[in-house]
DNA sequence: TCGATTACGCTACTTCGAGTATCGATACTA
DNA sequence: TAGTATCGATACTCGAAGTAGCGTAATCGA
């Protein structure tokens, strides 16, 4: 496929997901604005505008980036479930993930539009990727997303710390009493 | 308790908290701008500004009215759960109330004085009442309220919709599990 | 009845952030 | 060299949070 005509785009992609995780982590989900996020990435406000339609399609993009495939490894359902939770925590206790995440995702809650983008692009691969690997129904796996990810959020919201690791062991162990249930 | 000086306040909190329960049903978190709770409510936005110092604190006062003490009836940790459970889940589904509990819990995931007030005044009291209740420690009650409420925030935010009481009862089950053991 | 005090409604204002418009300069293709 | 699309920069619109000031209304004590 042939390249399009005109200027090509530079490759700042990495670069402005950077400077959106260190600007959240630096100043929180609010006071991170895009021009901020611009600035801290050495570029104008209108090139992100050119990548990304609103600030929360950036997020979501940055968050894409961030989080990657999971990785879904073990020999039983107990083993892939711990290592997804385990993953899932570590992943939101990064520099701005946590913060990031919990923002767009309360904008989501009014924002249909977003909702779409965040449930379609971010959550969609990762239940597919789970009915697959434990063979459970969908609405079984939309349910333990529910509980792993709301309970991972609801303590770095109520507390501005993500969850301690004995914590985060409860919470396998709950998961995984109901996956054998 | 003499009457303090001047002109009384009038009676206007119901007609507030109401107002903004409804604007939040209505228009969403984003668009329940203060300007707008006012005319629902029939008063003047500076009349709001007097009572309550920002839209987070004036959401968190209407959700304190909204939510009211706890019913922890039951004649065993497995009732008390699950009448709590039941509750706190049929509470995050009437109109307004779920949407404003996300609106302003991801408010304060980077507002730390809004934090102060939601984990102080919101969360402390059913923690008591629960660690009484249940006879359980204070991290593991704050475990708990992690999961319910997240998990009900969760899927409401990824869904724009109250969960169905079959996952309701999933979740009691998984809670019950867990608190047995 | 009169002054002091405080709340209310109203209008106007400041501030800030999301998103848009425009323009000159630049990089690439045909 | 002509065409196209990007980048940086500046300036702009729009909407919402929160503030200031004023005239008016309600309640107190004298």
């Amino acid at each position: 496929m042939p390249r399009p005509p005109g200027r090509p785009r530079t490759g700042i992609d990495d670069l402005v997901f950077a400077a959106t995780l260190s600007t959240v982590h630096d100043l929180g989900y609010a006071r991170a604005t895009v021009d901020r996020i611009a600035a801290a990435a050495g570029i104008a406000k209108t090139t992100i505008y050119r990548r990304w339609p609103t600030k929360g399609a950036l997020i979501t993009a940055c968050l894409l980036d961030a989080f990657g495939p999971a990785p879904l490894h073990g020999d039983s359902p107990d083993e892939i479930m711990a290592g997804a939770i385990r993953w899932t925590a570590g992943k939101i206790g990064e520099p701005g993930i946590g913060a990031a995440f919990a923002g767009v995702f309360t904008d989501a809650v009014n924002d249909p539009a977003l909702r779409e983008i965040l449930a379609g692009q971010l959550q969609e691969p990762y239940k597919m990727a789970l009915q697959k690997a434990l063979g459970e129904s969908e609405s079984r796996v939309l349910f333990l997303i529910d509980v792993v990810v709301g309970t991972l959020l609801h303590r770095l919201g109520m507390t501005g710390e993500p969850m301690t690791d004995t914590d985060v062991d409860a919470l396998v162990a709950m998961i995984q009493r109901s996956l054998r249930q």
